[in-house]
Formats: structure tokens, sequence, C-alpha cells
DNA sequence: TATCTTATGAGAGTAACTTTCATTTAAGAG
DNA sequence: CTCTTAAATGAAAGTTACTCTCATAAGATA
């Protein structure tokens, strides 16, 4: 009736690991949530975190990656995936979206809230989103062209997956959080911004 | 025959300011080119340009900025708005990128191209562009708004908007950029882009 | 010329990284 | 269980982007 028959594939190393980058992330998150972004240095983290300065960098290359690391986009992609090839892309990132939500515990949800806003407040760290949306662009054309068969290179493809990504960042400005917390509609405009682009792009 | 009947607004002080910026610019992007970006600190910079690091950050707030101030999206949308309404707003936006691209000489061109090349390569740079981009998107909604006589916060303005700038930055990769200088397609693939995007998009 | 405002430089300070090296701690073999 | 090996950590010193303060110089104005 326990786990022991799971996989475990975490030796005593990989645990410490991980609840370690945990224990930083969480303590980085609480001084930011109590002090502000950059009154925070990396050197009160990695003190309340029990680590030294040097371990902080060994697990984030930077501050701004303590904010950025959410496994949203990772795990929705998968989600996409998984849709039917009978949906179009648009219909299969919405269901994806949904999905993808779903699998969010409320403290993991939280967390995503609060560091999705502070992503937005912060300038360097909303530079790196925006950056991280680039990217997401090539992982997007990469999907649809999975999905419809054609080349990722393919100039159709690339709009396609331009156009998505830029409507969702269009409905992602400065109203879209507030108070600290991105409001709990945010992804409700996204859904909805996506319902309008859907019938108005090819069907590829 | 000479100019001193045009308006002069350039004070003593207006135009040493200006000769210092530019001055700082030019060995900055030529010590980019020689060295490498990263490779250059600020202080070589400012000894370059013959200033103090302090009198640097006076002009330019971060490094990046030095990259980061071309004069192209101003220009553009003042283009922008001086196309008429018959147009849609994507074929305004064609003809305004067509005009801007005639006002620069050959000289303002080639280090617009050197910027935008260093701008693609450099991570923090490229960050910084990015969000420039996801800015231009609240530009480009309200350029729209005011040409279909709508609100700027419309969700069909936004994801228009959006799409035409998402579809932009995804001809924008990697491949748009080599050997330290933007290809000469690159405004070519942007054009391409747009052109796949206008028939797709409602009339709004 | 005298005054007032603005640009500049010098210098000290902060904080985000980077690199190097010695030390500890877990993993794996025998 | 022990020895060896590989990986994780910490300490410390260095680099650099950026900030702040204050004294000085230089252009604007009367």
């Amino acid at each position: 009736m326990t786990d022991v028959d799971l996989p475990q594939p975490t030796s005593l190393r990989e645990r410490k690991k991980a609840r370690t980058r945990a224990a930083i992330r969480e303590h980085a998150l609480r001084l930011f949530r109590e002090h502000g972004y950059d009154a925070t240095t990396v050197e009160q983290i990695a003190a309340a975190a029990e680590v030294s300065p040097s371990t902080f960098f060994r697990y984030f290359p930077t501050k701004e990656d303590v904010v950025l690391q959410d496994g949203f986009d990772d795990r929705m992609f998968e989600a996409f995936d998984r849709q039917p090839p009978s949906l179009t892309p648009i219909a299969a990132l919405r269901v994806a979206m949904r999905e993808t939500i779903a699998t969010f515990t409320p403290a993991e949800w939280a967390e995503f809230q609060e560091m999705a806003a502070i992503g937005m407040s912060v300038p360097e760290v909303r530079a790196r989103m925006m950056d991280e949306m680039s990217r997401m662009i090539e992982t997007a054309a990469d999907a649809v062209a999975k999905r419809t068969g054609r080349s990722p290179t393919d100039l159709a493809v690339r709009v396609y997956a331009g156009a998505v990504i830029g409507a969702i960042m269009a409905v992602m400005g400065p109203e879209a959080y507030s108070e600290g917390t991105v409001d709990a509609e945010a992804f409700g405009r996204i859904d909805g911004a996506l319902a309008v682009l859907e019938p108005s792009l090819p069907e590829l």
C-alpha cells in the first residue's frame, strides 16, 4: 500500500539536489515577496537556504532564473503533442493549456502565479520572459510542423506559430497582473485570444 | 545656398551632447566589432570616446542600450501613421517599412544592420530586443485602434496587433543574421511574412 | 561681467556573477 | 565494510556593470 513499488530513480544524491533546489526557490520567493526582488540579494537567498552563494549559482545560472524556471511550458508542449491530429493546432493548444493547468497542485499554482507576477513587474525578468516567448515560437513551429506534416521552416508554418504566440503576448500585458499576483482571468484571456484567432488563420 | 535659413534649434550645448552621444556609439560599435560585445568593457568604450565612465552612463542607462537605440521603430510608426486610412493596417505597415528603410543613409543602414546582428547574438541584448517587441504590440494596438476607430483594449485589436508582431518575430530567428551582419533578405522575409498573414486576418 | 544652470569627472560603494582550489560526501568495486 | 573514485560544496579573490555624491568646469542668461 506504500509507494515502495513505484519506480524510484532517485538516488540519495538526486534527492538531496532536488531538496536543495526547492529550498533555494522557496526561500527566494519568500524573500522576494517580503522585501521585493531588487532588494533581495543572492547572498541573502543563499543564507536563508543554508547554502553558499557559489552553490546558488550552481543551481541557477542567474538570479532571474529562479523566477523563470516554472515547468509550465514543458508540460504544456507535452500535453500539446498528446492531442489527436484531428484538432487544429490552436484547438490542440487550448486543450493542452487546460489540461496543463489541471495538473498543477494548488500550491504549485500559487507559486506559479507569484513568479509570473514578479516576472511581469521586474524589467530584467520581464525581458527574459519575452525572450522565452520568442523561443517558444520555435517550439510552436516545430509542433505545428509535426502536426501538419510540413517543414518547421515553411513560411506559412512560422507565421502561424508566430501569430499564435504573438496573440498570447498581446493579452499578457500590464493588465494581466496586479498586486503581486497574476489575476485569475489571465488564462481566460489567453483562451479568448486564441478563440478570436482560430477562425482567422488558414487551415494550413 | 547654405543651410543658414534652416531651423537650427541646436544650441552649442545640444550640439556637443549630440556629438558626445555619437562618439560613444561609434567607438562602442567599433570595439564590439573588433573584440566582441562581452569582451568590451564600458571603461574601454568611455576611454575610447574620451569621456568618463560616469558620463557613459549618463548617455546610455545600460551597456545594452548602446546597441538598442536605433531610431528605426519610431520612424516607422510615424510613417505608419501617415498612411491613408484606405489601406488595411498590414498594408500600411508594409508601405511604412519600405518608406522607413528608404530614409536611411547607407552609413546609417550599415550601422543598423551591425547593431541588429549584435542584438540577435548576445543573449542579454536579444532579451531586451524581444521585450521591445512586446512593447511594440502596445504601440501597434494603439495604431490599429486609431486606424479602425476601435478601442486599443478591444480583444480583436490586440489579437490583430499581437499576430502581426508575432509573425515578424517568427522570421527574425537565428537564420536572419550571420557573420556579424544582418543579411539583406531580412526585411524581405518580414515583408513575406506580412504578405502571408494579410489575407488571413479579419478585416477588423 | 556676474549669476545661474547644466554637464562632467573623480572616487567610493554595491551586487551579480566567475574562477580556482581545497574539502567533504555519496557511489561503486572488491 | 573499506578503499577508490566522482560529484557536490564552500571559501576566497577577482571582474564588471551600475549607482551615488560632491566638487569643478563650462555654456546660457541677464
